[in-house]
RNA sequence: GGAGGCGUCGCCUAGUCCGGUCUAUGGCGCUCGACUGCUAAUCGAGUUUGGGGCUUAAACCCCAUCGAGGGUUCAAAUCCCUCCGCCUCCGCCA
């Protein structure tokens, strides 16, 4: 949720932030009201307790008739009580409502819909295929003729959108994991196995539970939910903390399989494994006051360049518009490869910076770096950044790196962990 | 899965049986001050978190907070119910 003062001093931000998401700014209204509301039903009740606990005070000391007395008149005080505290308990989740409802506040991100992104820069050339005289192949016949990926087997066992690795598609995808902890390692990153089962309260924290419908598996019978990213345990991870600003940034890089239902793409990506139930992935999780994070997003975009760069891949970097934006993320970036088979760039890692939505959902805090500033405790930022999505790595991979006999290149930095320098079909 | 125990304001801890002087005890740690060549020791003060009111701000006042949520009661850390977590033992198990 944003911050409930900034929606009280300057509303016309949030009302701004809405119509550059092409959202309505009639929640803005709504939680003002709430908030008005809420206040007057607070002062109502505790009015009425104060004098509750005074007359309690007397009832406590008086004896006799004098203490019947004043017990009959309580009486009537104590139903007044409970009356006023249901009233502003139902001001209360009103205004949590209201104010759950505003997404996170997207000053600084390009306006309008998922068309609108800019552009920030290119990186690398889209290899020529045709210069070079041969069709590349697409990442299914690739993965076939390799052994790597076996779709049909896949959907026997699991249904649409599963897969096999197998062979060297597992070995690559170690790989990828290896080199991507390996960078993490060495940037300082604490790694991560996390768990890709969560309870309601994670998912609602990170803004997911919304998605239940067409994104996210629940497990009925245990009030449990898969994970789409580790993104969800990650941020939970220091759920009602209050962390020591002597240890932020806290960076954590975050192994997990991921879980999405994809119901909201049907005939989406329906070829391969760019857009699957199931994958691994290693996420960048960060914990930061929110003056730092305006440029550890940008670090984070950094170590995802620095990834794709390892694996020689073309891309580019996008400024994701606000209306595509996550209600947790005031701005996002993408980092998108070059699809040969496709011909053109798609999605392949994301950074995004939520400052303090979910750390305030979460109730994640750091204690103020100033004990004398009086400032007690305040919300945390949080931020994400997609190190490898392993399908989406493999594909750009697969495809990029092909050469005429279906043989694949393995880059430079991901042949000390594949022990080997081609992929070599072990079919036609 | 079964049986038992436990959860108190950073850490430890008193209080829970028997509801009201709990405005939650004491210690450790931490912060500030005094004293002292320095350090240590000693002494004094402060030290949960969230919200509301009043304020330029602070001070101050009030409300909530004893794992979470309900209930009983004029009144709940204390009694009842549900849930969560931790520990011990048994069973099962990679």
């Amino acid at each position: 949720m944003i911050d409930p003062r900034i929606l009280r001093e300057d509303p016309d931000r949030v009302r701004a932030s809405q119509q550059r998401r092409g959202a309505s700014s009639d929640v803005v209204d709504r939680a003002l009201s709430a908030d008005s509301a809420r206040r007057a039903a607070i002062a109502d009740f505790e009015a009425k307790r104060a004098e509750q606990k005074q007359m309690g005070k007397k009832v406590a000391q008086a004896k006799g008739e004098e203490k019947q007395q004043l017990l009959a008149e309580v009486k009537d005080l104590a139903a007044a009580v409970k009356e006023a505290e249901a009233a502003q308990g139902v001001a209360e989740e009103e205004w949590k409502a209201a104010l759950k409802a505003i997404p996170n506040i997207a000053d600084d991100a390009p306006p309008g819909g998922e068309d609108d992104f800019v552009l920030i820069e290119k990186v690398g050339k889209p290899r020529d295929f045709e210069a070079e005289g041969f069709e590349p192949r697409d990442h299914v016949e690739l993965g076939k003729m390799l052994g790597a990926i076996d779709l049909e087997r896949g959907a026997k066992v699991s249904g649409s959108r599963f897969y096999f690795l197998t062979g060297v598609g597992a070995e690559l995808e170690f790989a990828l994991i290896n080199l991507a902890m390996e960078q993490a390692r060495e940037a300082g990153f604490t790694q991560v196995i996390a768990p890709a089962l969560v309870r309601p309260e994670a998912m609602a924290g990170t803004g997911f539970l919304d998605q239940v419908d067409d994104g996210v598996y629940k497990i009925e019978d245990d009030d449990l939910y898969l994970v789409g990213t580790s993104e969800v345990p990650m941020a939970a991870y220091h759920s009602d903390e209050i962390l020591d600003p002597e240890t932020l940034p806290l960076r954590y890089a975050a192994f997990s399989s991921c879980f999405r239902k994809e119901a909201g793409s049907a005939g989406k990506d329906t070829k391969g494994i760019i857009r699957v139930h199931q994958f691994e992935k290693v996420e960048m999780f960060v914990y930061t006051t929110v003056e730092d994070s305006y440029a550890e997003h940008q670090r984070l975009l950094e170590w995802e360049k620095a990834f794709l760069d390892k694996l020689e891949l073309a891309y580019q970097v996008i400024d994701v518009a606000a209306g595509d934006l996550g209600p947790s993320a005031l701005r996002k970036f993408d980092c998108e490869a070059w699809i040969p088979t496709q011909g053109k760039y798609r999605e392949l890692t994301s950074a995004s910076n939520c400052t303090t939505f979910q750390a305030r959902r979460l109730d994640i805090r750091a204690r103020a770096a100033a004990p004398d500033s009086g400032a007690g405790t305040t919300p945390v930022a949080t931020l994400n950044g997609t190190l490898t999505a392993v399908t989406r790595a493999i594909v750009a991979v697969l495809e990029t790196h092909q050469q005429p006999d279906g043989s694949v290149r393995v880059p430079k930095a991901l042949q000390k962990w594949l022990g080997r320098e081609v992929l070599e079909p072990i079919q036609k």
